[in-house]
DNA sequence: TCTGGGGTCCTAGGACCC
DNA sequence: TCTGGGGTCCTAGGACCC
């Protein structure tokens, strides 16, 4: 049975959502209708475009260019900082809204859902929702959003990305040819930086080319990605709305610090407010890890990782720490200036279903215990207030999340 | 004054086993 | 003297997404 599928995007979220929030709060523009950005912190040294205006984006500005660099393509560019809380809240009023056409919603990333209306309606009375759906969450919430119809999330998806903004697009089998094939192949879902270069040496370089190339050939050039990229490029893709909320398989967290670090021990002392901060987290979620990661990025951008799967999965601070610790003792070359840690845990499993170990001790239950009464003091008093850092500017770095 | 942070999935090579 | 081969697990790194 053919399915029907709607993708929600909303345009310039991050903008949009700013510019209304600074309006309720009486600002006298809407940044909208300026170039703006909003960015990082440049004297934090994340300073990338998160998201930018459509005047912003006819001065040629990207999303991850620098600052620097959107300064220069656009001299008089005012720029506002991130506001995650703010944009959790409309992500919040979006998916109820969508929630009165099915529960069948995917959340696929703050500002982008995809529905299965499967069963409900019959091609023309979708378009007509889509169009519903467009029109309300404008008058009702304040922001548009753009909206793909099609039999399937790729082809949705891609239909939700053509015109902006405010826009209703169908993509149908039939509509195919005429208005995906005819895109630069670097339009397709999953085709990032480094591949589109390689289809362009290959003479691939409209999504049509893509389509029409031997499948074989992209597998053994590419592999599984290479299948994947020629189906989607065919309009083929038949994985399903997840609408059930799934666990998530990894948890992690990194800084870029204020600058340079080439001293081990207070490298350590960030890796334990990293460590504290993706414990709780993963407490939160009742489950415990078993993999544990380091992540090291040195001043000239050089990436190294190194990662060591424990006996038994837990969920302590003070046994992710240790392994944490000397994963960061066993990668890290003495005076290299770093300028990103990270900690991030892997191979997740629910706390319930693990059996009580054999050699489940009294000294780990202990630690358990004290794991709980700290973090049900951070819920009780603020995160920030209660570290083990214990070290006012370390924990300045490591954000509270919450989940 | 260059270059975020949080994820998921895949690959390739080595160790080890039968 | 030549040098199996499949399977699994582990680790490091890469590609992609928003």
């Amino acid at each position: 049975m053919e399915r029907q599928i709607l993708h929600v995007d909303v345009n310039n979220a991050f903008l949009s959502w700013t510019a209304i929030d600074m309006l309720k709060n009486g600002s006298q523009i809407d940044i909208r209708e300026i170039p703006a950005i909003i960015g990082g912190d440049e004297s934090k040294r994340s300073g990338i475009v998160l998201a930018k205006s459509m005047k912003a984006k006819e001065c040629g500005i990207k999303t991850a260019d620098t600052i620097y660099q959107a300064r220069i393509k656009c001299p008089g560019l005012k720029i506002y900082p991130s506001n995650f809380k703010v944009y959790r809240e409309y992500s919040n009023k979006l998916y109820n809204l969508l929630l009165e056409y099915t529960d069948r919603i995917e959340r696929f990333s703050i500002d982008e859902c995809f529905l299965d209306m499967t069963n409900y309606l019959m091609n023309d009375a979708l378009i007509n929702k889509a169009k519903e759906i467009n029109k309300r969450v404008k008058e009702e919430l304040g922001f548009t959003v753009n909206v793909g119809v099609a039999h399937n999330k790729l082809l949705a998806k891609m239909a939700s990305d053509f015109t902006k903004p405010d826009r209703v697009h169908t993509l149908y089998e039939e509509e195919i040819p005429d208005k995906m094939w005819t895109l630069p192949v670097s339009e397709l879902f999953m085709l990032g930086k480094r591949t589109v270069p390689k289809l362009y040496n290959m003479q691939i370089k409209t999504i049509g080319d893509l389509a029409r190339t031997d499948k074989r050939i992209l597998q053994d050039k590419f592999g599984k990605h290479g299948i994947m990229m020629w189906e989607y490029a065919n309009g083929i893709d038949e994985s399903e709305v997840k609408y059930l909320k799934e666990k998530p398989k990894g948890i992690g967290n990194s800084v870029t610090l204020p600058e340079d670090i080439s001293n081990i021990e207070k490298l350590e002392e960030i890796l334990l407010a990293l460590t504290e901060q993706v414990t709780y987290r993963l407490r939160k979620q009742k489950m415990l890890a078993k993999v544990v990661n380091v992540q090291l990025r040195t001043k000239d951008f050089v990436d190294t990782s190194h990662q060591r799967k424990m006996l038994s999965a837990t969920a302590s601070t003070k046994e992710i720490f240790s392994n944490a610790k000397e994963l960061l003792k066993q990668m890290y070359r003495k005076g290299t200036p770093i300028r990103l840690i990270g900690l991030r845990l892997d191979d997740l499993t629910d706390k319930e279903e693990m059996q009580i170990s054999l050699f489940d001790n009294v000294k780990d239950r202990k630690q358990e215990k004290l794991d709980k009464a700290i973090d049900s003091l951070k819920d009780k008093y603020g995160y920030d207030l209660i570290t083990r850092a214990g070290n006012m500017e370390i924990d300045g770095l490591i954000k509270f999340r919450k989940d």
